[in-house]
DNA sequence: TTTTAGGTACACAGACCTGTGTAATTGCGC
DNA sequence: GCGCAATTACACAGGTCTGTGTACCTAAAA
């Protein structure tokens, strides 16, 4: 017979499965049932694991805090890769949205955990544009990364409703005409 | 005694309702119990005049579906204009975001009926935007207009996350650029 | 071999949800 | 006063949800 226990860390296949049917169908749409029945496993497994359901909520958003790993490319290039990036996303049938602006709309402010990391998160990414735009000696890196922080945001959403990956390519021209004007040097 | 009936328009009422208590909690997080009894009728009623729930939540989106009303100002201080206005929106402990977008996170992609008047609504402005901008004889209107769509929706998404009413100052800023690019006179 | 950690099966409590059925009541136009 | 349409109170069906309780099982370590 097979083991029990395929992959030795039953919390991470647990928290994948969770990634996967809340990321796809919305929070509040899957129950913990549903989940445990996805993996195979019984409901108590799951909850030997994670205490609650909002405990399973927050470590969903907590594994999906990721940031872009370090690049060599130039910062000017960095930044519209941001962008060419997005648009492979959207292109993708499993793309639906930022998880983070998903779980605050779903969840409402009153849900003070969720929006904790929604913020750190969201910030976190502006800080990243700004630490590339003080390496190209910008003026004002601090409104110009909020900027393009704005154009990420700005064509997610559109993508999640119209589902149009050509959102992120008008969100990149945008940020390249902001970069040019504050003074970088961008080839297309 | 009281009329059971203090204002004529019972539907309008149930709406108006819907929408405070669906826009500010969420459409899942809201049961037609609550609807009811913050009105002060019974569910009975409120079935008399919508067959589902799901009739109560189009109809809930089809009253959000406004579009700005015609004016008077020149064309690019309209579209400036545009991000004034969501930063007084953003200022009001009652903006929860865009209706759309949060419907469609909540709803997933298989509700049709809720993405195609999001969709809708999202190309609408786009076109408003469009049509302001062929009267500055701009040459890609078309782009221009998709961009500063997606600055509305990233200023949006933003303030939803952050709370933080001067983002819609920044995609100001970003959309004034964009449009002294594409060579239109600005004021400020 | 015995202990032990982890998993399973399954029932269940208690809450909430959408939607319906029904009979009584109310206010208004006629 | 009378009829009518709207509204009410209230119970209920049937479903879902989160979370727990319990007894059993299995595999590996001691």
């Amino acid at each position: 017979m097979a083991s029990l226990q395929k992959k030795p860390d039953m919390k991470e296949r647990i928290l994948e499965t969770a990634d996967k049917l809340f990321y796809l169908q919305g929070i509040r749409a899957i129950g913990v049932d549903t989940i445990a029945a996805e993996i195979g496993i019984s409901k108590r497994t799951l909850y030997n694991h994670f205490p609650s359901k909002d405990a399973l909520i927050t470590a969903y958003l907590e594994r999906r805090f990721v940031l872009p790993r370090p690049s060599d490319k130039p910062p000017a290039a960095q930044i519209l890769a941001t962008f060419d990036s997005l648009e492979r996303r959207f292109s993708s049938k499993d793309f639906r949205g930022c998880p983070f602006v998903n779980a605050v709309a779903e969840l409402g402010a009153e849900d003070k955990s969720v929006r904790k990391i929604a913020v750190a998160f969201k910030e976190s990414r502006r800080l990243w544009f700004r630490n590339l735009l003080n390496q190209l000696d910008v003026a004002d890196a601090e409104g110009l990364a909020t900027q393009l922080a704005v154009l990420v945001d700005g064509c997610i959403a559109q993508d999640l409703v119209r589902n149009d990956p050509s959102m992120a390519r008008a969100a990149r021209e945008a940020a390249r005409v902001l970069l040019k004007n504050a003074g970088v040097k961008v080839s297309a």
